[in-house]
DNA sequence: TCTATAGTTGAATCAACAA
DNA sequence: TTTGTTGATTCAACTATAG
């Protein structure tokens, strides 16, 4: 498309604004086929009951918002039904749609797209390198979210940048999980009291990574949950246009001043912070989880002085100790540490083999497909 | 339970077998409430010819002959809520659920299980160490899968072995992220003519922190999409109970074959790491009972900011404040809620020594006369 | 200016038991 | 069923302060 059409097909949209009010009113007073891309991070709908301290006895600061309370998952469908029916009409038939979530929502907003025509071209999962803890030792850890990103309709042709995203991640096809940390230092915003603004702020390295995959320079991208604005900074920095909607006066002030103090990048300041892949650590469960060691079987020490037994949960049990290899080494040795991976070998065939070299053998197998 | 009510219990079920036919009607044949744990795979082709199959055995609508998304997602959403509903009639109240899916499934897998009454706990992804490339580059790598953990309803208490998966994690809480390879190699299995056996044969080491994670031995795991029998085989040598359904003869004949060459671990090895949570409650009055700390007796804060006195019936007294050792130190620091047991220390030789050794003092004198 | 240590924080459906 | 008591539980980053 040429500069003047470009122009011309903005002309009817209201570029580079934040719009206020319900992001369904506001979508439906646009033209129809006329976004490239959006991205929502709708509500979560999280339904948490009563406070939660830290061991620490420090209270984590929740989110209560009231725009986070639904009634019912009928209530919270009808919402999703609704916003993902508004913004399927502003998209041009090649646009698509990424939206982000948690095991609250995430399989609802799944269900609904599908109900309403678009088409799920990869459900991609955002591996958070620093997650908050489950302090009660309940459950999993929850490191990640889940984002989804449809296309239109069926046969639709989406924008994918393929080699940009494989430059992005050193030569190598971009996977379905991306590790990434959550939004923290001076890139979480603050209002006047020193708090944060918004208590889900997304991070930019998200947005890098989905503007730069999914659009090109130019295209209009909407974010019908605008909050303090993430979509739209990185929007301009990559040299697309962005439309926000927002309902909360306080967020949509946070972000016009963020996004005015955004430059656009040159070719230079377009590079990633590709933060160097350190080995990978491989805890010794994971062997015995993968049948290389056998429950039962024995462990002999480097100087064949000491044995222990390997347990299912990846522990060792010798005499009067249990614990890590590390743990049990060490207690073995009298030792105050030990290295359980050189400490240890187990036996094949008659002859001792150390566990260090089932460790190398897992992380050469990672070192050949990293995310 | 005693062995000989565990045995009583699983006298009424098909303990150890693979039973033939479709998995809702085999649900239904077995009584209510008698399985710990449920893992499912279903299958997730929505586009499959004629593969699903209502309760009364009769096909699922045309998907092939006509192809309709929304009846399509609709017979889908009926296969899935009869197997659901019918699963979840067989859980014990305290009983949980795993079941894994692609973005093809998982979102009509997720909305009806919260639909039927289940408790989701974590969804969990296992990313694929080494998963096959998306030859056209077109989208992402797929490159994980998505699990969900529920319980069969709010507030149940399901079983988290919490400390075994840390330990099979090198001492950190375990992620809802998994890394772990497909299933390749020996352990894939293959038919006659070398082929595979079955298209989507899950590694062992997915079920093994599945089982390890939310069953105890002796518990019953069901599998109504039993395939080549990767959960029953796991089971087996977890020293746990397994019930498969599955239809293809085929895949029972592989499954019983694989099953029986199996060996269970030995017992010491299926020990797993427990919580202090399951250890003796000790009442701080036995401490003074015994004699061990006398009234009249200062006990001090970790932090050496507070002391109290011990009184005669194991209450504490300080600066205005009287009660239990947790009660006392809640109010000493101002803190919703103290753990008395870590907050204190008394002195003994100059020495400041914590309380908490006491209990252990008690409690291993327990372990050797139990009562 | 650097290093070491202590403190803070993040989309969280986060207890069990006895009276 | 409700209420009160006991007591178990955290990881990675970033920020601020002290030395």
């Amino acid at each position: 498309m040429t500069d003047q059409k470009l122009a011309q097909a903005h002309a009817a949209l209201p570029i580079n604004t934040i719009q206020s009010g319900d992001c369904v009113e506001v979508m439906n007073s646009l033209p129809e086929n006329s976004i490239d891309l959006i991205f929502a991070d709708p509500p979560y709908n999280l339904q948490l009951k009563g406070e939660l301290h830290r061991p620490d006895n420090s209270r984590v600061d929740a989110v209560d918002d009231h725009w986070d309370q639904f009634s019912s998952f009928a209530a919270y469908d009808r919402f999703t039904q609704d916003w993902l029916k508004a913004a399927r009409r502003l998209l041009k038939p090649n646009g698509a749609i990424w939206v982000i979530g948690s095991y609250h929502n995430i399989f609802r907003v799944g269900s609904a797209l599908q109900n309403e025509g678009y088409w799920i071209l990869n459900d991609v999962v955002w591996r958070k390198s620093n997650p908050m803890p489950n302090f009660r030792g309940k459950r999993f850890t929850n490191a990640h979210e889940t984002m989804i990103w449809a296309s239109k309709s069926e046969g639709a042709k989406y924008t994918f940048n393929y080699e940009a995203l494989k430059s992005l991640n050193e030569g190598i096809q971009m996977r379905s999980d991306w590790v990434l940390p959550i939004c923290t230092g001076h890139e979480r915003l603050k209002d006047e009291a020193g708090d944060k603004a918004h208590p889900t702020q997304k991070p930019e390295s998200l947005l890098h990574r989905i503007i730069v995959g999914s659009t090109n320079p130019g295209d209009v991208v909407l974010d019908p949950f605008f909050g303090t604005g993430t979509t739209g900074a990185v929007a301009k920095m990559l040299g697309r246009e962005y439309i926000g909607i927002e309902r909360e006066e306080a967020y949509r002030k946070v972000a016009t001043q963020r996004i005015k103090s955004v430059r656009k990048f040159d070719r230079e300041a377009l590079r990633v912070s590709t933060s160097k892949r350190a080995e990978p650590r491989v805890p010794f469960g994971q062997l015995v989880e993968r049948g290389m060691l056998r429950p039962g079987e024995n462990l002999y020490s480097m100087n064949n002085r000491h044995k222990a037994k390997v347990r299912a949960d990846g522990t060792l049990i010798g005499d009067d100790v249990k614990g890590s290899i590390h743990q049990v080494g060490a207690a073995l040795e009298g030792a105050p540490s030990c290295n359980g991976w050189t400490y240890w070998s187990y036996k094949r065939d008659g002859k001792m083999v150390p566990i260090d070299l089932l460790r190398q053998q897992i992380r050469s197998e990672m070192a050949e497909k990293p995310s």
